[in-house]
DNA sequence: TGACACTATGCAACAATGTGCATATAATCA
DNA sequence: TGATTATATGCACATTGTTGCATAGTGTCA
């Protein structure tokens, strides 16, 4: 239930409404660990029943309310208690390797095509990375908040470096036993 | 729901009980796609329903009865539709790098012992990579099927190798960020 | 000889995640 | 002016993953 430790992570940067948390993991954290608004909704009123956060609704006219959710003390001392915690290893579940486990049996035209598809992902991802690096962090004074975003995100730009090699390699590979 | 195509893709390979499945997972396909042998005799059930496997009960004395489940001709189609459809990126979840997330907040000398924990794992995974490639793949005449096995098993080598160097880099980062 | 690990299967309950849908207004573009 | 995008929240359902338990005989080690 690491969600809500990830809300909450978020929530220490500043307050912030449903939404707001959905356009902040689409373009941060969600990097490394994803969830829908609607999964970061359903968890906001766990995390406001355990008062770990508290929640204000602010009038808007014309759009909906918005709800800001506030991390309390609470919250906070919950954040350092789980950080604390031994973390287990990311479980791993690419389709894209099973299918190499059956090489004789899957459809290798097309195998090839989905891992140009990934290529062009990743390569979407690291340029994304890197405007992001070049824009807030490059060049700045940074707090130390700040300076473990980058470290996280200079890791990020290794690993998709790392992962357009590798399935290029793969692809030659490929090439080489004949599919 | 593809744990139903990667159970179908093991047995592509030979027919097997649901306990050689769940030990097949763990020593080779599970590094791409784990799963527990409850999930496995759960999906067993569905793909029996489906007539995607065939089932067969064998007796044993002593032990209980094996239950050896063989891959249908439909279900080898299914196999390659499976194939040829396109594949969503991996899902991403790593609560160790969440923590970075928050480096003010977090128990950072807590932090430091679980990277290098992590570490460890990644480590002996390299190993036991290692040693089943020199046992199986290396300096042997392999066909399709295995050439593809042995792709996959490089890659998780270079990719072992790719997040040990990557988070000895973080400790470096976080020690320069004095944390 | 008692404890433990291995073989072999599986249910039940629960926790977490993902998919689809529903609502409502304002601004922007073609 | 009609279509789309952005703002803003959330329910219901389906699927997937985890934990704990239950059964039961065989082999191995101390």
């Amino acid at each position: 239930m690491a969600l809500a430790e990830a809300i909450l992570v978020c929530l220490t940067e500043r307050p912030m409404s449903g939404y707001d948390l959905a356009k902040y993991f689409d373009a941060s954290i969600g990097f490394f660990w994803r969830a829908s608004h609607q999964q970061i909704y359903r968890e906001l009123g766990r995390l406001r029943e355990r008062e770990l956060v508290d929640s204000q609704e602010i009038s808007q006219s014309g759009k909906p309310n918005r709800i800001v959710h506030t991390i309390t003390d609470k919250g906070r001392t919950a954040v350092t208690g789980w950080s604390a915690k031994p973390v287990r290893m990311p479980s791993v579940k690419d389709e894209l390797l099973v299918k190499l486990y059956a090489l004789e049996t899957v459809d290798t035209k097309a195998m090839r095509e989905q891992i140009s598809v990934r290529l062009e992902q990743h390569q979407s991802k690291l340029s994304e990375f890197r405007r992001i690096k070049s824009r807030f962090y490059d060049g700045k004074d940074l707090n130390l908040n700040q300076k473990g975003k980058l470290i996280a995100l200079e890791l990020g730009i290794d690993q998709e470096l790392f992962r357009i090699a590798g399935w290029e390699t793969v692809l030659k590979k490929m090439t080489d036993a004949g599919v």
